[in-house]
DNA sequence: GTTAATATTTAGGTGACCGAACAGTTCGGC
DNA sequence: GCCGAACTGTTCGGTCACCTAAATATTAAC
């Protein structure tokens, strides 16, 4: 079946150039794009056990557990013993993690505003259409 | 525009998906995606000096370098100087390299073709569409 | 009250990246 | 012929993001 040649042919271009968006809207960040997904992460929810954590961003405790020490470290989040069950550690952000969290989502939307721009209007409305079928197709393959 | 938050919202969720297919189509590979990537530049160029080969995988030419370290020491390349201009390295895949290419092509195929077979055909159809569509504008981008 | 299950941390890797410092090679001008 | 600038590559020191396996603590189960 060629349809299979075409994406395996296909995906690669797309990862690149979708890795160049990455790093331009995210671009000035102080934050790396992981450090990003985990403190939105845990933003979004308002808290977040570990081993949750771990399992939404597919990547091992171990893993997690030094990712949230480098937020630590930075003073993005902080963590504490749940009282209700003392082997689970939930993790907070700060004030400060908030704050941050809000001026970037400010500067990554001005980002791609940047960005899509520079295309005509008609390639904006095709891109937001394929992204929403690809979202939709990809998310049963899950 | 709310255009921009919704491909700002979808970007991460498509990025999400395709990396576990990727691990998914690469699984019981013996070179890291990276190294693959690499390893087939190479070999679809029949050879490739070092600095056209850093712009290429769009990394520095330290990285590089490094990468090309392990792939000779994996036994699949090996490198060469040009003789018409002694500043240039150039880089050959090994017999057991291609060997290994080709291998893993045929390998990748048939993780791809598994993978599709989960979907109606209604949308691996547009799920190729999409593709395309994203190709084409995502390159305009570049 | 052991034992089994759960949650995390620590220790010890590897791979992928970067910038800066260093070392040849080439080439244009004098 | 020689010098310096531009080019190409390697090496070094560092960071981040991952992993598995082993150690530690807490809770649940019988």
């Amino acid at each position: 079946m060629e349809q299979i040649e075409r994406i395996a042919q296909l995906y690669p271009v797309i990862m690149r150039v979708m890795g160049r968006i990455r790093s331009m809207v995210h671009d000035g960040m102080d934050l790396t794009y992981n450090q990003y997904k985990m403190l939105l992460t845990i933003y979004d929810k308002g808290s977040c056990p570990l081993n949750l954590l771990a399992k939404e961003l597919q990547i091992a405790m171990s893993s997690a557990s030094e990712m949230v020490d480098r937020l630590v470290n930075l003073g993005f989040v902080f963590r504490t013993v749940d009282e209700e069950n003392r082997r689970q550690v939930i993790i907070y952000t700060t004030e400060q993690g908030e704050e941050l969290i809000r001026e970037l989502r400010r500067g990554i939307v001005e980002n791609y505003r940047k960005l899509l721009e520079r295309l005509p209007e008609r390639d904006r409305e095709r891109l937001v259409q394929s992204f929403e079928a690809l979202a939709e197709i990809l998310g049963k393959l899950e």
